[in-house]
DNA sequence: GTTGACACGTGAGGC
DNA sequence: TGCCTCACGTGTCAA
């Protein structure tokens, strides 16, 4: 349609002389020399360079240059581009997981307390030792009360009712210990002959047992000691 | 359009044969019909199309659009993706300074407490226990603190915020209990690097020493650990 | 009426 | 040679 308006066009202008808006005349000059007459001609070649320096400036932010060709250069901007926010993509998702990682490690430092394991679980053997030396008396076991409860997949709180016996608590903990647990966040209060223990426990990641087992586990080793 | 355009294109390269090579040459056929004679006149065409098809793919990519111009579609993809570059450089920093704080983290989980100090100042936590506890006693350290108080004859209420350091708390407890206190209703706390120890101070009955002694001897003990 | 943007056909030049 | 790419001048339409 448009080329058959053109070719009109054009034929009708070439033929005859039009004094339409736009007007662009040919002008026979001389003999033989033909002078091309168009308002916006040097607007246009503005126009055509602006976007060949937009061009060139695109490509030259692109790192994978194939072509200087026009349309090689759009499809490397275009891959480039996708490339980019496929790199956008990717690290924001890197980026969360870390954050989720060091909230998790956060986490677990504000609770555990203690650096290492070994470190912090000592920590609670000596608090829950001192404790007991405190108080010399001797009993048994049979006002054992424990509490264990989820707090996450990885945190356990548990709250144990000791009666008071020198070292019990020492063993509890490096029990505890030996089987991968550490104590975080504790408080031992002591009153009328029993301790009131509670603590967070921080299992080995991914390891965590269930609350009846952590449970089972603390009733076992309160009853060796 | 196109097709028409094609159809057009197709039936005036049907209708003669041009056996000169780019040359286009403006035959009449009939009396008004003039038949636009071009080799490459379609090739053209079709490489328009596909440069117009690119630029709108791109600009499909581009979020921020702003306008349709050629010139702006790819002024567009430039400033997008150097928005682009700039978000994987700084999410790669960030990723990287994660990267970093967990490698400090884990070192610091190895070496125990090594970098418990630089810890603390990194996460402000001097500041804070300083002023918690500017009122305290300075300790030969700049981040310990310590706070002794008569609860009565034989309890003293203490508080001590100390830096991490492995086996520090296992040391102070050991040493305390040796020269014959004892700690109950213990609360112990860490944050970011740094002990937070409040405790009953219970010494041997008829023989407590006065506050300032024993901030003294707990000062003496940190500073030997 | 002026201006800007487009598509078009075409010639030139590079593999 | 043919194919491909580009720049150019121009007509047309919309703001």
């Amino acid at each position: 349609m448009e080329s058959l308006d053109f070719s009109l066009d054009d034929l009708s202008i070439g033929e005859e002389r039009n004094s339409e808006r736009n007007i662009n005349w040919r002008g026979q000059v001389g003999d033989d020399t033909v002078v091309y007459k168009s308002k916006n001609l040097l607007a246009e070649r503005r126009r055509r360079h602006k976007l060949k320096a937009r061009l060139l400036e695109l490509r030259g932010l692109v790192p994978n240059i194939t072509n200087m060709n026009r349309a090689t250069i759009i499809v490397d901007a275009i891959t480039y581009i996708q490339k980019l926010q496929k790199d956008v993509r990717d690290l924001g998702d890197q980026l969360l997981e870390m954050e989720a990682i060091l909230e998790e490690e956060s986490k677990a430092w504000k609770t555990e307390g203690i650096g290492a394991a070994e470190e912090m679980k000592k920590w609670g053997i000596k608090v829950t030792l001192f404790l007991i030396n405190s108080y010399n008396l001797h009993s048994h076991t049979h006002t054992t009360e424990i509490t264990v409860n989820h707090i996450d997949a990885d945190n356990l709180w548990m709250k144990i009712i000791l009666e008071k016996k020198r070292g019990a608590c020492t063993k509890l903990m490096e029990a505890m210990s030996v089987v991968g647990f550490e104590f975080t966040d504790t408080s031992v209060t002591t009153s009328k002959g029993a301790y009131l223990i509670t603590s967070c426990l921080v299992g080995i990641r991914g390891r965590m047992l269930a609350a009846d087992q952590v449970r089972e586990l603390l009733m076992d080793i309160i009853r060796s000691i």
